[in-house]
DNA sequence: AAGACTGTTTAGTAGTTAGTATACACCTCC
DNA sequence: GGAGGTGTATACTAACTACTAAACAGTCTT
């Protein structure tokens, strides 16, 4: 029990989109512009999934959440961390306080900050 | 122009700390676990800055915030991922509404998450 | 039974990240 | 004038990430 890959799920996931949809591997492959043999071992999760912008690529075929479909490659949208880095402590502190909170409640302080943005700072 | 270093700020940072606290390259090498010719590089950023847990032993060292070090070493903290990943979409959401917003808005939306948290879910 | 599909096996690679060891030049103090 | 300190240049490296090309085996169509 030594070769198991990290994320279990992505590949499987994208293979029943695929399926669902009934696009040919090599077709999906050409379109997300990755090599058919590459996709085959990401989608038994044989190989740990691809980078950020093939990943991007995928979600777009499938009409799939781009931030969703990186979650579950093990990766985040390559524009939060210098989000984050704008104020690392603070919103280091924010995150670990919001997590466990349902999604429902991470959207309400969402739209709190969209409400903020308008009024205060103008840039 | 081809041989600059991205992060411009870390290594004149940490020389700056640590030469105000007068220890020696070497010394302070040994505490934080890195050899000391790497360390000269970082120091003039001819390198790029450690990996996470060695900017975490010179944070500690130095007693600077790890959160702040690691973003002056264009990092995230590798608990900030998984947090984000369990609710991708709406953590997504609220970063990118909360990008340019004052510290001090942050902690408020961080002290507030804070709240729901004992109200809310108690695990 | 040939041709055109389907997915898979085998065998690599280029680039990045995060470092190390050896040896050097300079300074001082005794 | 050598013993012990300062920082630095030179020269590698091991592990990991993100892939590719060529060839093969089964199925389906005509």
């Amino acid at each position: 029990m030594a070769n198991e890959p990290k994320q279990k799920r992505f590949g499987a996931h994208i293979r029943a989109l695929r399926e669902a949809q009934e696009i040919s591997l090599r077709k999906f492959a050409e379109r997300a512009q990755i090599s058919p043999t590459y996709l085959s071992k990401v989608e038994r999760d044989e190989f740990p999934p691809p980078g950020e912008e093939a990943v991007r690529r995928i979600a777009d075929i499938l009409g799939e959440d781009p931030d969703e479909l990186l979650a579950l490659a093990g990766k985040v949208a390559s524009d939060l961390p210098g989000i984050i880095q704008q104020h690392p402590r603070a919103m280091a502190t924010f995150l670990r306080a919001a997590s466990g909170l349902p999604a429902a409640e991470i959207e309400k302080l969402a739209r709190r900050a969209v409400g903020l943005r308008k009024k205060g700072p103008e840039k």
